[in-house]
DNA sequence: GTCTATAATGAGATAGAC
DNA sequence: GTCTATCTCATTATAGAC
């Protein structure tokens, strides 16, 4: 019996390898996009050969597709945690800290994503039209009822999430001009959480 | 006596045929990056030959180089034309819809300058660390008088800043992403521009 | 499982005819 | 000014020894 898809775990080591592999590559893909990055850039960082990597991988293009799929459910799990049965305003400020925490310690992950998406998402287009938009219209329509029922401030509910987006992920995908305005004596991420916190407040005030 | 910089814009046919050339290098590089980007690609874009497109660019560099600098200065008019005389609320809001239609009209070069700082912005450094911070600083000042003067709510001028780019710019440089939550009956850049002057005027409210 | 060597193609840039 | 042909090097991927 041959082994199934493109990662293939089956002994201790394969699987370290793997992992060493996707870790290095989600470094450089997340730095130079899809076509940018270089299976000898990958190879540098891995500490591995160029041929070792095509032995987990069968190829540059199955790489980075194994990046796309870890990274989706990482990136929709916070917005998934968005609750009904709790209260509108706790809700939402906790999506957008979780979202802060996210750019902050998996920034890579989110220029991956970025990345994708400036390039009109070729390599996500089906995960992004299925699963992202049913996430999406289902929260949207939750938003929807909280403001109907007059909890938070009425306005168009799939904007309020693209706000949440935009924000939370600027932090990551324009850390160099962030920090280059901020100079080295400020914490980008710990700023942005206390002051997108006071801005979504502001925002969701009925 | 040679041509001096990089476009050399000498005759009518050259100074077109440049215009044409960095038109396609602009569809090409905004989309794939830098290195993403082919001389066949921008060369099919622009209906010439590819050697004819190193007539008039020495390298491929160097038309990328070209776009950005021309860039610069668009992307920046805007934030200057903020000025102290003028009422804060109105002045802010006015530099939102100005950023707004940046994104509408020239998404390219949005895309493009996305590109650049997603990776590090190794080909702006310069730019950003000197003319952009330089005019950043300089705002966040004014901003900053305005809310101690009470015009506008307190907070850190130059998250403020990022707040605006953040939101406007992702109208643009994530335009596949919210095309597909919206669905085709929506104009997401009319939208946006009603949605965000609501939120500025929220936010900036004292 | 991992490596060296190499095939095969892609892509930036140049030569030289027209 | 513009093109065809080509050089040269980078890059993905494979072959085959160990």
């Amino acid at each position: 019996m041959t082994s199934g898809a493109t990662p293939k775990p089956r002994t201790r080591i394969q699987a370290r390898n793997s992992e060493t592999i996707l870790e290095a590559a989600l470094e450089v893909f997340s730095t130079y996009g899809f076509r940018g990055a270089t299976l000898d850039q990958i190879a540098e960082v891995a500490g591995l050969s160029k041929p070792n990597l095509l032995y987990y991988f069968p190829s540059k293009e199955a790489m980075h597709q194994a990046l796309l799929t870890r990274l989706l459910s990482t990136w929709l799990d916070p917005l998934r945690d968005v609750k009904a049965s709790g209260d509108p305003v706790t809700e939402i400020l906790g999506y957008v800290r979780r979202k802060v925490e996210l750019s902050r310690d998996y920034p890579r992950e989110s220029r991956l994503f970025a990345n994708e998406i400036l390039q009109g998402a070729p390599r996500m287009r089906e995960a992004i039209e299925g699963e992202l938009k049913t996430l999406v219209d289902e929260k949207s329509a939750l938003l929807q009822s909280w403001m109907d029922q007059g909890s938070i401030a009425r306005m168009p509910p799939a904007h309020l999430i693209f706000s949440i987006w935009a924000l939370t992920q600027h932090y990551a995908d324009f850390d160099a001009q962030v920090r280059a305005m901020l100079g080295p004596d400020h914490d980008p991420f710990t700023e942005a959480g206390d002051y997108l916190d006071t801005l979504f407040r502001k925002l969701l005030a009925p």
